[in-house]
DNA sequence: GCCCATGTAGACCGACCTGTCTACAATACG
DNA sequence: CGTATTGTAGACAGGTCGGTCTACATGGGC
């Protein structure tokens, strides 16, 4: 989950895409003007206006190319940690380490952006689906209760998204979130406990 | 947790800072501008700046009046529902179904000014330890593994949130909230349907 | 009687916003 | 050879932003 770097190799519009992921993602999208796209993206307006009609245009490439870039990112970190209930909070724990980590880019856009573009919720409901789908890969035996588990932990990962991103020490969120999992995928460390 | 109205009567500081809570809320913080906050409350700019120095000083003033707004409203739903575990999803849910909700004012704020103004996380963390001891008080037996679980609880609750203002229908997730809520908080309904 | 806090109305400033415009250069392709 | 595409540089338009300014009115306390 590195910050995304511009390429000056790359087509123009690649670029602008890289700089959207970048100023987007780091700084938000409303305080990310064109003309600082423009600069980072090393092209003019001509150029940024004839491979996007608009602002807005540019926000939904954007967060489709995030949808697959953090996707592929947390299924591949589930599975470095074995693809197991206890895989999902140290898989987590690399992002929300991460100095560049801003948040969820979804979440974030929602917040920021929802009312303006109605796509962009539509867009982050879609996210957080892929997002319970991989975590249901996590769970032992997949009956009924599965799907609700998968959903239950995944509330639970975007309140520890946010909470680190208001600026709380990962490590003890983590900790939390993992502890939660474990609870509810059913291992019970809480019970073995008392 | 209903809108909140400018009462004219008011003195001009309140009636700004109740134009705050309004469109601060619904809007969000950088979509308001001072001029549409003076239209509100009815007062001239030169009133609006002589009350407040900056557009940052309202926001941490509409922060602290939030807070102890919401927190309020929190206590008292959790008691009305009978303080105890199964009492925190029908509480929220109260405030999710609202047609006013518009999530939680202070993760809003992290997302939207955390990075322009710098005491936003700090009030929004104290915010969020306040809401985990409202948690606490609805926790059944007082051992070292309540506070974790409020912490784990809270986690799932601000997951919620989020779910719900990405356009998420309230009813599902309050659902898996208080699934999630007793299984961690120790009557593990999971278990006797396993 | 004076003064100061609080209020009114609205012009104004510089900066930044999204988006359009003219004018010109290089390259690829039929 | 001719033309469409993709690119360059940067001025410009119309609007909003946060914030300051002048000038005047009112009412309560010392």
């Amino acid at each position: 989950m590195h910050e995304i770097s511009i390429d000056p190799e790359a087509p123009a519009r690649e670029r602008i895409l890289q700089a959207a992921q970048r100023l987007f993602y780091r700084d938000g999208i409303r305080a990310t003007g064109t003309n600082a796209l423009i600069d980072e993206a090393g092209v003019t307006k001509v150029t940024f206006y004839r491979h996007f009609a608009s602002k807005d245009a540019l926000v939904e490439a954007f967060l489709d190319a995030r949808h697959a870039y953090w996707l592929d990112w947390f299924e591949q970190a589930l599975d470095r940690h074995g693809a197991t209930p206890a895989a999902i909070a140290p898989a987590l724990a690399e992002w929300l380490a991460d100095p560049d980590f801003r948040g969820c880019a979804f979440l974030n856009s929602v917040v920021e952006y929802g009312r303006a573009l109605a796509s962009v919720k539509r867009v982050a409901r879609m996210h957080k689906q892929q997002m319970i789908a991989a975590v249901t890969n996590c769970l032992d035996k997949k009956d009924a209760a599965t799907q609700p588990k998968a959903r239950q932990i995944a509330l639970a990962i975007d309140g520890a998204i946010m909470r680190v991103q208001s600026g709380e020490p990962a490590s003890g969120v983590v900790a939390d979130l993992d502890a939660l999992v474990q609870c509810v995928a059913g291992t019970f460390p809480a019970l073995s406990q008392a």
